[in-house]
DNA sequence: GTTTTATTCATACGGTCGTTTAAACTCTTC
DNA sequence: GAAGAGTTTAAACGACCGTATGAATAAAAC
């Protein structure tokens, strides 16, 4: 019964532990017991909770990334001398995390969602070192595309769209209250989901 | 040097470090110590650590609810059987909650903004028990306003809406990575991010 | 088959947690 | 000024936390 892959086991039971109860709530005795592995194989493999948090976190944002930036600079590429339309700037940004987040397991959206509204010490630093040339890379391609916004208001709307992006990660349909006439397997698609998010947020960075 | 209102001295220390570090890596050891109280104070007063969060949460969206409802019904009665303006709409959801957060505290936003992403035993009640009916009576609102949207499309728009406002209330501008040519006194100005995410949202909804 | 290296294991350490207790200290009210 | 309800205090409780240790085990190299 013993595991053969005692890291991923780790890597898994924290990811569907944090997602439920947050990380500072979970414990490494719940997250080894889940793993059915050793309390102290945490601290072997990861060095210390905060170093397990740190490899999920990276081993997740970090291809969604990539991916983004890829996506921007082959719409760039194709645009020539034009700005990139900006429904495609939105959908480059969007649809990296919305694919490879609901792919990946449906526990991880959760738990990205939580990390970027609880910092956590030394968290921030991936989060601004990863995260922080593309959004800056997308900023700059938005200001081309919508010459007559201000910094400010551009600089707003793209918060305005992470946050909608985020909360979406974090939708669990089964909580919501019963609404007459809603379909549940339509919003639970995936594709639905990106479709409205990257028109809500293509409408609302022009409105 | 003892306190005159220690319940309210615990509710203002327990908000800023709930901000700070978040409920459950928050102890009652740091809370009363910031407020200058005995560590017992706060069993005394609010039975246990939950009581307290309970109270602290309650006693701060039931006014915002409350306008919600009380703006809703006026923009109703103005429209007579006309659907009321959907701009109108959005703003009569988000302005309570922007103004009076604002007002209020410059901590509560943030940790409310925690809360709906990290959902605490016991509070999803709260939640639930509060903001369903106000949610149920906007969604069908919009229903009318904007007929040829399906359910689903207003339930995951809504759903949009609420992300936007919860990262907008979470929205440190000194964490910001220097952007530059904006001004941060722009950004931080209560009537600019209020009329910025109205349009946001009245634009993508539509969109 | 022995030595070496990597991993797992049971157990313990010091610390902090939320909560409880019972005594001390206010006050008001008679 | 004695009585009593309301509040604050210091101290302690048992439970759980993240981490460290050294022995046991498995795998690989020689």
């Amino acid at each position: 019964m013993s595991a053969p892959d005692t890291k991923q086991r780790i890597l898994d039971a924290a990811r569907t532990l944090f997602a439920e109860r947050g990380f500072p709530a979970t414990s490494l005795r719940e997250i080894t017991k889940l793993a059915d592995v050793n309390l102290a194989a945490v601290n072997y493999h990861f060095g210390s909770k905060d170093g397990l948090l740190k490899e999920l976190v990276f081993e997740c944002i970090e291809p969604i990334n990539a991916e983004r930036i890829r996506l921007l600079d082959a719409a760039e590429a194709a645009a020539g001398e034009q700005p990139v339309e900006l429904r495609t700037l939105i959908h480059s940004f969007i649809e990296p995390a919305v694919r490879e987040l609901c792919e990946m397991s449906s526990d991880m959206p959760c738990v990205l969602s939580r990390l970027h509204h609880e910092p956590h010490a030394g968290l921030e630093e991936i989060m601004g070192e990863i995260l922080a040339p593309t959004i800056a890379r997308f900023i700059a391609a938005t200001h081309r595309s919508l010459p007559h916004r201000t910094p400010e208001e551009l600089l707003i709307r793209g918060h305005f769209m992470v946050g909608s992006m985020l909360h979406l990660l974090d939708f669990k349909c089964e909580e919501l209250m019963p609404i007459p006439g809603v379909n549940k397997e339509v919003i639970s698609d995936y594709d639905f989901r990106l479709e409205q998010l990257v028109s809500f947020c293509t409408a609302g960075f022009d409105g």
